[in-house]
DNA sequence: ACCTAAACGGACGGGGGCGTCCGTTACTGT
DNA sequence: ACAGTAACGGACGCCCCCGTCCGTTTAGGT
């Protein structure tokens, strides 16, 4: 190494960073984002100092920490995008997406943005998107209601966020019974009373659903 | 006074208290029950030992704080349950309990038991039953679906619990909006599809529905 | 084997919340 | 008006977390 920056890192240090990582993820899927930096180190078997040398900032952590899962949450939504029917696709992005969010409450946490930044906007709109085009379809099949609204998306999402219970197990079965009333109350139904009108939640929305 | 023991506080520190209560019912309400002693002491323009004096634990006074709110809460319970429709009633048990959650941040963290015990198991269990009894007949009316249980008023609530907005007015109209979907789904359907099961979630529910 | 710099982690100072003690203030009843 | 005591609040010590510095260790190229 006669070279000046060395953009690749010591075996050493990579083998920490990864450690780094792990006690991350199983601490705030555990937890929650707001466990002490020092107790992911200790986790870790390193010190602070390497800990914030790895990840100057707690947000750096978080969005690395969680980048394959939502990597994971991105292929769900293309499935249910390619799924030929398309209100079954919207009720397995409704199912899996939920599900996701029960299993890990750093992961629910850093998606909603209580860490704001954390997770990359434009993948995120991007998504936003793509889910919009599935409802548009769905609601042309006749059976997502008409007046469904991408906010009541993430409106459910919140929702199903606000979701705690003792143990993951009982929190999966919560959260897939919470999915199963969100979709029935989404299915386009005959008796359909009209709805309370909807809150502006997501940022960006050019044309609602 | 020349007794001992005097059950009765002086006109200050009954005054104090009053303005203590004041504060930590603003505070409590804007910013959630985590909010510092010390500023709500603040806040009530006293030093921190008169706050502790009063209140010498935070479950005290959060207790006390939402005292009449928690009364208020039952006060909407009873009318459902005294409504000669039961459905009428039971909708407008949710809509009025999701408003008052969604207008008080405190409330709802302190009635979900975030703080146990802050708020008075017996009169929740009470309330729990009467509701159980409502339910029941707007079950046989045929207006509720068959295969709800207490636990999915319970999962609602916990759910609205998580919709989390900027202002307060965007938080009343979004949970207004979550609950009119929350009874769509409660609602009975010809095409009902069966629902997951459901998780338990209340401390005592003697049968379910 | 050796040298260099990358990497490490113990330790520090700062900030904030908590609950309590104690000297001072000011109600209240005579 | 006065005494006596309830009530007050500034200040203290404790703990936990944060982010950084610096002396020491160790990987990796020659």
């Amino acid at each position: 190494m006669t070279d000046r920056l060395p953009h690749t890192l010591r075996s050493d240090a990579l083998d920490n960073r990864e450690r780094i990582l792990d006690a991350a993820r199983a601490l705030f899927s555990a937890d929650g984002l707001d466990v002490p930096m020092r107790e992911i180190a200790r986790r870790a078997g390193v010190g602070p100092a390497t800990l914030y040398r790895r990840f100057p900032t707690k947000q750096v952590l978080v969005a690395e920490a969680f980048a394959d899962l939502l990597r994971a949450c991105r292929a769900i939504v293309d499935e249910g995008c390619a799924d030929p029917d398309p209100w079954r696709g919207f009720c397995l992005v409704i199912e899996k997406i939920c599900e996701l969010h029960a299993r890990d409450r750093g992961f629910t946490e850093a998606f909603m943005s209580t860490f704001p930044g954390a997770l990359d906007v434009a993948g995120r709109a991007y998504t936003l998107r793509s889910v919009a085009g599935l409802a548009r379809r769905a609601k042309d099949a006749g059976h997502l209601r008409s007046d469904f609204v991408l906010d009541d998306l993430i409106l459910i999402l919140m929702a199903n966020k606000g979701i705690h219970t003792g143990s993951v197990a009982t929190q999966v079965i919560a959260s897939r019974r919470f999915a199963g009333l969100a979709i029935q109350a989404f299915e386009a139904c005959p008796q359909h009373a009209p709805l309370p009108p909807a809150a502006r939640l997501a940022s960006a929305a050019p044309d609602s659903a």
